[in-house]
DNA sequence: CGGGTACTTGACAATGGTCAAGTGTGGTGG
DNA sequence: CCACCACACTTGACCATTGTCAAGTACCCG
């Protein structure tokens, strides 16, 4: 599979006309980042976006004493850091990589010009934008509507749902990231997990979780409280 | 003023050619709300967004036990409920007037269409995304990484600065709301006021208030701990 | 077979939410 | 013009959730 092949199965740029995919081609610059490496930080210039071709990388914000959120996590095909190209200029989270992960930088310069030749680019954009917005939106009201087993419920679910609904799911990310990812910390992720356990409500081994009581499961996520 | 100038003051539409304008006024809805109204609610499906012309209007998700967490505060000129027209279908979160409202509803049919010919519109609607995305990783920061006094620390700066930095700045919104929109409910509120002016950070007469010691203001915003 | 990282568990402290009872204050109607 | 009512805000006592600090265990990678 050959670099065009590669942005043409992009999502983002679908229904372009092969020209443009060939200018991006021209364009684009392919990186590869080991686990844990920091693309750019909150703050940063941005000089351009990125695309995910494989691995995964996480959209986070950090205190000072060294806490994290994460906001998002992407993975293949999936395109990030683009914001700054439409408001701002400089980049308003951090981006570090979860695993080892190669990545197409698409530089700003011209970028911004094809989206406005090309209504089908801008409305993948917009589409993209829109979908992110209703994840923070969802992320906030988790963060501040629910406590931390109602939040954990919502994730389990939802990844649930997201691969058809099995009653066995793998997390994708380590306990401590899916802590950060919920607004916790991995001690208090750690205690509320083995308490679903104990309560019969689902059966965690390592990174596979088996949901036993989807019902409660479901309670739980709508703001319901954990039984004491 | 008539139609046609209130709409090719929206900045969302800001360089749009004439002609276009023109078939927005004869798209537009003109509605006028009473405060307290609401206008849409989570998960309605969408048939168009909206502008401000005149009043507030507050974005907000809520808990199943009425418990509620703004998202945004949107003023004259500000658009909203664009998510749906490009992703999803439905609105992902509620909206309420804050006081008596003047709305500019845009149907969706068609509209779609004219972002698609005119680039300028793209661009604006992808600037008015951004930015949006950008408040809302901010609240999630806030949220997650700060505790309510440093929240409170940054809003007061934030709508200080914004009004080019005066050490007096008038409240836009009740405390109650001011408190949905920290993530916190108005006791907490309320409390945190009065011990920041019992440190002479700064004092609070009604919706006034006035930043006594900026410096500590700043601190607390980043993150820093009120003392005991 | 190390050695570090990830995770778990325990005891403790504290932020902030709940419940309850005031204290204004503005708007309305008598 | 004043009384009254609703509503916004304040204050107090209490307690739940969750973060902090400190060990200890399991596990993966080299």
């Amino acid at each position: 599979m050959d670099l065009t092949e590669h942005i043409a199965a992009i999502p983002l740029f679908e229904g372009l006309p092969d020209p443009q995919i060939e200018e991006l081609t021209d364009i684009v610059v392919d990186q590869t980042f080991k686990r844990g490496q920091s693309i750019f930080s909150d703050g940063d210039p941005a000089t351009g976006f990125y695309v995910v071709v494989n691995g995964k990388v996480k959209i986070y914000k950090s205190s000072p004493d060294g806490k994290e959120q994460i906001l998002h996590i992407f993975g293949a095909g999936e395109a990030f850091g683009e914001v700054p190209m439409f408001a701002g200029g400089h980049f308003p989270a951090n981006a570090d990589t979860l695993e080892q992960t190669r990545l197409f930088f698409f530089p700003r310069a011209g970028f911004v010009d094809l989206i406005k030749q090309e209504p089908m680019l801008a409305m993948n954009m917009l589409g993209a934008l829109s979908r992110r917005l209703r994840m923070l939106a969802a992320l906030v009201d988790n963060l501040s509507l629910k406590e931390v087993p109602g939040r954990l419920a919502a994730y389990i679910l939802h990844v649930s749902e997201a691969d058809d609904s099995p009653d066995v799911v793998e997390l994708a990310i380590s306990k401590g990231q899916l802590a950060s990812l919920l607004g916790t910390i991995p001690e208090t992720l750690s205690r509320i997990l083995a308490k679903m356990s104990s309560q019969g409500i689902m059966t965690v081994d390592g990174k596979k979780v088996s949901i036993i009581d989807r019902r409660k499961l479901a309670e739980l996520a709508e703001s319901g409280k954990l039984p004491t």
